[in-house]
DNA sequence: GCGATCAGCTAGCAAGGATC
DNA sequence: GATCCTTGCTAGCTGATCGC
């Protein structure tokens, strides 16, 4: 093949044609006419020598051939963005743009508010989206350019994804100021048996790792409410006798209605890492957040002390 | 609802001629 | 030889329409 023939143009389309499975979605994408991509794919097909799409039930289905090139082109491509995008200059206070990031409640509040109030200060031009997170669909999102940036445990980043370490986060014991329970010190016995509020993201469950290393020691503690945001929890011990277990940056600014203790037991922590696609890599902008996010993560105030059980 | 195709339109490009 | 203008071709676009 003469690659002086070649039109980069059509690569884009495949691109687009291999995200969406659709010629309709995948015009609207590119911002073309339904009309004009599928001339478009009539191209790459002749160009190709093969169909690369066949018609389905509902969109088009890529040939083994289409398959075949995704990764590979999906590379070059990011390649070809990080060298353009990567000449341009960013300047934070002139520039606009627009920056989504997808987080737990946890990530928003412990971190992501403070800093989107600092970014702003830097960049008067900047527009953030704050999303939920959704693990499941987090890189087909930030393939389709839906999430730009995400804030979240190790465990809910896909192989594929870029990421990068935040900060290490550890477990707090909280309960009302004024707590009957707590006017003589937290031990396990005392720990177990007060009512607990949990997090569940998904809803429903009553069981955290805490309750595993509770049970190696032959221990139970009483879970009577299950929430599905720290928010909730928080809401839920500061107006009643509840008590939980909660990250410590959650609780920063809350001494006054709060008693924040150290847990009787060792209750492992958790990382929270940055994760970004290979599109977003070498985008002066994005990296100019990312950048940001990492110093405003590890300069952060941690609340490190907690009262004496 | 979807992809493919057609007709008509526009913009870009190469070739050729005129002028300096 | 360089520059400018005209002309014809081609690629690619849109809206309308068709068939599945």
């Amino acid at each position: 093949m003469d690659i002086k023939r070649l039109d980069f143009n059509l690569l884009v389309t495949l691109d687009a044609l291999l995200a969406e499975r659709s010629v309709s979605r995948a015009a609207q994408r590119l911002n073309l006419s339904q009309p004009a991509l599928s001339a478009q794919l009539a191209r790459l097909r002749e160009m190709l020598g093969d169909p690369l799409f066949v018609p389905s039930h509902r969109g088009m289905t890529p040939t083994p051939l289409a398959l075949g090139l995704q990764a590979p082109l999906a590379a070059a491509l990011a390649q070809l963005r990080d060298v353009v995008t990567s000449a341009r200059a960013f300047d934070p206070a002139r520039d606009e743009f627009t920056v989504h990031i997808a987080a737990s409640d946890y990530v928003q509040a412990a971190l992501l508010l403070d800093f989107t109030l600092a970014l702003r200060r830097e960049a008067p031009g900047l527009r953030i989206a704050l999303r939920a997170a959704d693990a499941a669909r987090l890189e087909a999102q930030m393939e389709k350019g839906e999430i730009d940036l995400a804030v979240l445990t190790p465990d809910g980043i896909a192989d594929a994804l870029r990421s990068r370490r935040l900060f290490e986060e550890r477990y707090v014991f909280i309960a009302r100021r004024g707590h009957p329970a707590l006017r003589r010190p937290l031990d396990m016995k005392r720990f177990c048996e007060l009512e607990h509020v949990m997090v569940s993201p998904r809803g429903g469950s009553f069981t955290t790792p805490v309750d595993e290393v509770l049970d190696a020691q032959g221990l139970r503690r009483r879970v009577a409410v299950s929430a599905s945001t720290f928010h909730a929890v928080l809401d839920l011990v500061e107006r009643s006798d509840l008590v939980a277990l909660i990250p410590a940056r959650m609780v920063e600014g809350r001494a006054v209605r709060l008693r924040v203790l150290a847990p009787p037991l060792p209750v492992p922590g958790f990382a929270i890492h940055m994760a970004w696609h290979n599109r977003n890599h070498g985008d002066a902008a994005q990296r100019w957040v990312r950048e940001r996010l990492l110093a405003f993560a590890r300069e952060a105030p941690l609340m490190k002390k907690t009262e004496p059980r």
